[in-house]
DNA sequence: GTCGCCAACACTGCATGCAATGTTTGTAAG
DNA sequence: CTTACAAACATTGCATGCAGTGTTGGCGAC
């Protein structure tokens, strides 16, 4: 755990602290550091070449986004998300990309129909190939563009950190089915948009996490 | 760093660090410490009688909970929720509420329908005898037991960041029309979750925040 | 061979040092 | 009296010291 710290893989950015928050955060969403692992804080600051002041601040804002959880006096470890959490995180999902639908509506542009109908196809060509990764790629960039369009920073917020956690979860939880449903949904949430009807983008979008969340409830 | 450390105002916790957030998230929200004024660490530090470490992990959080904001090389302040905050916060806020009431249906019990009575109850002797304050803590107290009966530690956890900030604003912007409104509204999300009708309780709670937002949008 | 104790170790969390940086105040020139 | 400049001051963010505490690994007793 020495010669690697050449690349400190931390983004050139302004504050260490908030560098290294990011640097883990991407670690642990990408599962590069697995649920459970430690966070030891002289450890990360040691492999990253900083002192431990800008680690604990990263661990500690960490812990506080639900990403990490303290374990008894040995320190953080990675967050394990448990099946019923995942629950309970797509409850919140539904309601607010409902909400983010809704509000995107009238907010649709040429511009968001273009970005929008290119995710879709890649969407497609992503399930005709069974590609799963890209799945989830794409998956996520469908999501992201109509909540940047809802324009609402505290709803875009919320669902970034769902998100985290969604990520980490879907890693130990196998929720590999509904890949063809999903780009089904998307398109019906586009429609729906693209139609000028809130009322419907919003339903089309709860029904989408909705299913998802019973996939959850009933598939193991 | 003299007499008025005999008193630190914080709570007896575990970690220095933890007290200090919670003292100071408390008297932000209280409006003990108005929007723009300035958390030095040092002199919080002094103040609170602890070193400037657990004082900086504490501000750190506040900035990342959105209740403090950072200034250019001055260090934090604390924020200022301007009226268009408010409106992307009671949009997440009409979702999520929307939610905890669907949720809470389900989970109905007498011990619920005898607190939220009692809430109700005193709720009508505050807006009968125009008791402002007393009419913001009952609200949240409504408010409060619904989000605990849909037994979402996600939502909870997410209507208590926006309940923060939406305090703040409080302050600053008049909202005082609507107190028997509140209480009517709050009668009918009562009704609906008693009766057992999870589309009518979201309905329901998700009307009483959207009459607030629209008096946020008109009112000045 | 197994169990229990003890010592060395590692880590956490608070305190403090320190360089870099921005602000403010005082002073002098115009 | 205003303006420009400079020096002292305050604060931030990172580094490091240090005491308290829990863990771990080895060694001896049974």
């Amino acid at each position: 755990m020495n010669e690697a710290v050449s690349e400190p893989v931390l983004d050139p950015g302004v504050r260490v602290g908030e560098r290294v928050y990011r640097a883990l955060r991407h670690r642990i969403v990408m599962g590069e550091l697995e649920p459970g692992e430690r966070l030891s804080v002289p450890a990360l600051a040691r492999a990253l070449g900083v002192s431990r002041s800008p680690v604990r601040d990263a661990v500690l804002q960490l812990v506080r986004e639900g990403l990490a959880a303290e374990t008894l006096n040995r320190g953080a470890i990675v967050a394990s998300i448990s099946r019923n959490d995942l629950v309970s995180l797509y409850e919140a999902r539904e309601a607010l990309e409902g909400m983010a639908a809704r509000l995107a509506t009238p907010n649709f542009t040429h511009e968001l129909r273009r970005r929008l109908l290119t995710i879709l196809t890649e969407h497609d060509e992503a399930v005709a190939g069974g590609d799963f990764d890209r799945h989830i790629e794409v998956d996520a960039a469908f999501h992201f563009q109509i909540r940047a369009a809802a324009g609402s920073p505290v709803i875009a917020r919320m669902l970034d950190e769902i998100q985290g956690k969604v990520m980490i979860a879907m890693r130990s939880t196998s929720v590999s089915g509904g890949m063809d449903r999903a780009v089904q949904d998307h398109r019906r949430i586009f429609e729906a948009i693209a139609a000028g009807d809130p009322d419907a983008s919003e339903a089309a979008a709860r029904r989408h996490i909705a299913r998802l969340t019973e996939l959850l409830r009933t598939d193991g």
